[in-house]
DNA sequence: TCGTTATTTCTAGTTTATTCGAAATATCTA
DNA sequence: TAGATATTTCGAATAAACTAGAAATAACGA
């Protein structure tokens, strides 16, 4: 991964909303949860919500999927999992705990 | 750690002069590098640098020890640690890779 | 096709971040 | 104490992020 890359990925995880927005996709499990369940779930303004979700699915921490009116959000794990690896290997290195 | 203070870490990282501050004192090892080198070796100007690290500081990624007239900038490991804690923890739960 | 529901895009106001020169502070050495 | 070095703080400009209402788009069902 990318500098460039992994700071993108922080920087959306960095914003209390879309960090709260991101848990709520992972506590939901695997299945994530549509747009408009994640509104009534956090409160936030649509046009809010929508903004911060894309921001989100730019980085690929989350892929979005149609089905009929409804935009179904999930967390895409396999990009976690790299931004993790790219903190343990690159941020971590000669640390005694890590 | 509180959702609060995980999204502060992950603000201050993901901005990538300061994740490139930061992962200059990583690969400098355990003894860091003071204020001065970081400059050098990155090229920014010195009030900017200044407000970066005290971002770093601010939020326990980075420590500072003075040392005659030099500061001398460490990272926290136990901080990085805790974060990536969180992050396998609170938003990696369910995943098959993680 | 029309109305309804779900969500995004547009637009604009407000706030916050970033940048960096200049001045201030801290520490050392002569 | 004076002068040099290291770093921060101040101040002000520019840029970017956040917020949310209103209008637009997408998909369904009658």
């Amino acid at each position: 991964m990318k500098i460039s890359e992994a700071a993108s990925a922080l920087e959306s995880l960095g914003n209390e909303t879309r960090l709260g927005i991101y848990r709520a996709l992972v506590r939901a499990g695997l299945d994530g949860l549509p747009v408009g369940k994640l509104q009534q779930r956090l409160g936030i303004p649509g046009s809010t919500l929508s903004h911060h979700i894309s921001h989100l699915v730019n980085c690929k921490l989350v892929a979005q999927k149609r089905e009929g009116r409804t935009l179904r959000c999930t967390v895409n794990y396999t990009k976690m999992n790299a931004l993790v690896a790219y903190l343990v290997k690159e941020c971590c290195q000669d640390a005694g705990g890590c």
